[in-house]
DNA sequence: GTTCCGCATGAATCGATAG
DNA sequence: ACTATCGATTCATGCGGAA
């Protein structure tokens, strides 16, 4: 099985028109939000932002297959005290486009930046937006199954505790009869609220998201040799893991540094897959 | 001090109008979701629910004072595979009306239990919305501080029963010292997202949230003698935490049997008050 | 080999000050 | 009046060094 990661170096808008038509089973990307990455992106103010992003949205839609989807990691800026609504205007832009808005996943980052203002908590969530082609879309719900967390094992501990048939009739469909199944696996299905702590601990290089992200999704909505594109690169999350889950990649960047390291980093890991019987070699801390 | 408690039969655009311009502190309320409560409003379409809501919503403008808030609790329902945008644009529409898109606070359903469809799984968030009339309002945030910003940790703490088991992935490892370390640090501002358990408690009435939620937003926007509003009042579940908490409070239903419940509660409650010899204190810090 | 403490660091936001 | 920049605020996390 030979998985190939591609990088390009470019605005994105014009790199993806070298991309063939339906051709793509995953978009992950967390674009520049507005106002931010100015060094980069020249920081998109939050007025103009659905115009910048509608034509990458066009090709993203040509590109990608009518069975994949598209994951959008995206929150909106406070502007004068009031949430900025560009982004739910890209969603209503993005729909009359053709898009389907399938789903809003909810990032729930358990380690939010901190601060404290008169009329505001700290934000500690971000939107990851579904959109699709096509109502028929593939999704490999079994491939994310988590071992059954806290909400089962306090539900059962309370029901054990109390009584198990009776009430159940009230809350109604047969939720004793399920609970007694998930008893016996050990795996239930998430929700759509994903919790995750951002990564601070990067010195070289900041990652906009954990490796996590990504990692659920992919999982989620592609199999191993399927195709992931990343048009906002940054410093490769979504590249690396896609690698790691040997899914083929496609990577774009504006940021010619980006490319490098990325590509650099991919070739490393070849090797380690390949030399996979000395396995001590790595910079993790050699033990003694 | 005296608290009243009005309840008011009909429906509520209409209802709205007999009450006087800036005098409510905060509205906190669920309406019915798009082709919900069929039997009651009709099952408002989703296509003409944005329609439907913004006369309501501007009464509800003119009635708030310029430092109130009001709390829009709603999720949008899946149409056709698709999220249908009636919240969206519900916002933007407000927008334009003169209301200020504050804050989307999260509600996170914690113990929603699992639960999936072919393309989609459980749902477990839904909107809360703040909106505005001033950029200024009047915000108590001591009044809603935990020790340590997560209120898993919190239920934790307080439901002795289940005081092994551990949010996330880090099990073990002195977990009763830490407890004892939550207890010594100091209080912290939450966050903009809100875990709270759906009670199943009700055994009459199905309440659409529990009574932590409006709970926290009205220890959080009002302080005693304040005025909430429920335009949606239903079983009357923010009615009665308001009463609880020294609130004066209105609360309207289009249906008759909802009005004479939720009154016959409150004077129930009344009646145990002066009976409890006045030992009613909460063990939330007094304010005021 | 553990456990514990100290420290740096984030897709931030507000209000004040300066041009 | 409007934009641009700066300082103050604040907390979960994971690392490294120390007991």
């Amino acid at each position: 099985m030979k998985i190939f990661t591609k990088i390009l170096n470019g605005n994105c808008a014009k790199k993806l028109k070298e991309l063939e038509n339906d051709s793509v089973d995953l978009v992950f990307t967390s674009p520049p939000y507005a106002d931010q990455r100015k060094n980069t992106y020249g920081g998109i103010k939050p007025d103009e932002y659905v115009e910048w992003f509608l034509p990458i949205s066009k090709e993203i839609l040509r590109v990608i297959k009518p069975t994949g989807s598209f994951i959008l990691n995206i929150k909106e800026r406070v502007v004068n005290g009031e949430r900025h609504p560009y982004v739910l205007e890209l969603i209503l832009a993005m729909r009359k486009h053709g898009w389907l808005w399938t789903e809003e996943f909810i990032w729930h980052k358990k380690n939010s930046y901190p601060g404290k203002w008169p009329n505001r908590f700290r934000d500690s969530w971000e939107r990851l937006l579904q959109f699709n082609k096509n109502r028929k879309f593939k999704m490999y719900q079994e491939a994310v199954m988590v071992p059954m967390g806290d909400w089962a094992k306090i539900r059962l501990k309370n029901l054990s505790k109390t009584d198990k048939i009776r009430d159940e009739s009230k809350v109604g469909s047969g939720f004793g009869k399920n609970i007694s199944n998930w008893t016996k696996r050990d795996m239930v299905y998430p929700t759509n609220v994903i919790h995750t702590a951002t990564e601070c601990n990067n010195k070289n290089h900041s990652a906009a998201f954990p490796e996590s992200l990504p990692e659920w999704f992919i999982n989620l909505f592609t199999k191993k040799e399927d195709l992931v594109l990343d048009p906002f690169m940054g410093s490769g999350t979504t590249i690396k893991v896609a690698h790691l889950l040997k899914r083929n990649s496609i990577g774009i960047d504006i940021q010619e540094k980006y490319c490098t390291l990325v590509s650099t980093i991919i070739d490393q890991k070849e090797d380690l897959l390949f030399k996979k019987s000395k396995k001590n070699e790595t910079n993790k801390k050699p033990r003694g």
